[in-house]
DNA sequence: AAACTATCTGAACGTATGTATAAAAAGTCA
DNA sequence: TGACTTTTTATACATACGTTCAGATAGTTT
């Protein structure tokens, strides 16, 4: 894989465009996320891939080294954005000073309806796709390796408003509240399918719903010391 | 795919074992039900399965047909199964007379969790698979065939303690448990991460505060009518 | 203009895949 | 036994895959 320009960033030209491989390389990788998201990465093919970066097949290895290395920079590419807005949100919950379960759980989903339901696509791809690897043995380790470590912070936080928890306890309903959070933007068809009311909307639209089910489920799991 | 002799119930012997090609066909199926809960629909190969059942290739295609149609074969094969305890499980409560919020959720998740950490392996690969799959969006369809029924009963009990819900609101709820629930299974390795007393516990033992967060979750969730 | 580097093209390589099938083997029944 | 069906073997086929690379092109620097 050709050496990624950003470390070093004079990958941009005097006028603010991308440098001359730059934005080819951002098609690939806007392409991949999109397939990626779309059928996982065992049923596509770099080929798909480059027809839908409307690249040749040489130019996606090129600029996104083999497939393993094309997932992994394709997951971790926008992790960071939406780790900073987590701990943004939890910085600004410190800056107000007192805070309740609600509002830790509202500062750590919230980011995440909020890019799902974005109008960039390429957002839109990226959560889907966090919700399809999130279940997925082999790509879970560097799920983890991204954003376990804010999870930890939430971790301590909630432990601090509920001191008699177990460690366990503490993690486990981490856990229930982002497979909840996950499963918004991967079984909204289902959430359709089920009631006969059938409003296909955002995911920014079950908010409300979400917060709450998640708040009285840490509340309750956490109550019995 | 040959046709099954399960239809016309002459497929055993009179001493009861299993009539010639059975037994193949159930090796086929289980080695299939192992591989792609382990590795994927796509990831899987005829030959790996093959390989695991100890047959030639030719075999896994006589047995079980296409590779779709062997996926959805295994998919289909033990969910009458986990539906009944499910449903038997309601009917007991209907029995009993008077039930809330909290019986309905162990009713509904017990059985998966138990099928999850009995000793027969193989029923540990199938919870394992549909954990993968539920938020596979191409076997979602046929996963929702399988199970939307008796979520739809379980759904209709929940009204009837909850009036004010919308159906909207009902449906969230019950996939966030589903959700939730199926979490337990695939991302027990997460939990087991989070929390530093690491030990590797089977899904059974997460029963009382799964059980817990859902009650809480769906009873705050509906609460504000 | 010439030397140089980054980017892209087009094609090839070896391998693995899902599926089909003819023939052999095993079992069943008249 | 001999006809018949079910099951298994071994092989072949066409296709798709991930990866590699020599050479063409374009842009930059000297």
């Amino acid at each position: 894989m050709r050496q990624s320009l950003e470390e070093t960033d004079n990958s941009r030209t005097t006028d603010g465009r991308l440098a001359r491989g730059e934005a080819t390389r951002e098609r690939v990788l806007d392409a991949a996320e999109r397939c990626f998201a779309a059928d996982g990465f065992e049923a596509v093919s770099i080929r798909q891939i480059a027809r839908e970066a409307e690249v040749t097949l040489g130019v996606v290895g090129f600029h996104g080294g083999s497939k393993e290395e094309l997932f992994k920079t394709v997951l971790a590419r926008r992790s960071t954005t939406l780790d900073d807005l987590r701990t943004a949100a939890l910085a600004e919950l410190h800056a107000r000073g007192d805070f309740t379960i609600r509002d830790l759980v509202d500062a750590y989903l919230t980011p995440y309806l909020d890019i799902a339901s974005r109008g960039d696509p390429q957002w839109r791809a990226y959560a889907e796709l966090i919700a399809r690897v999130a279940s997925t043995d082999h790509y879970v380790p560097q799920i983890r390796d991204l954003y376990d470590p804010t999870a930890r912070l939430y971790i301590a936080e909630i432990q601090r408003l509920r001191p008699g928890a177990s460690a366990e306890a503490l993690a486990t309903v981490l856990t229930l509240t982002v497979a909840s959070m996950l499963s918004i933007v991967a079984s909204r068809a289902r959430i359709v399918g089920l009631s006969e009311t059938a409003t296909c909307d955002e995911p920014m639209d079950y908010r409300k719903i979400l917060i709450d089910f998640c708040t009285g489920g840490i509340e309750t799991a956490l109550s019995r010391v």
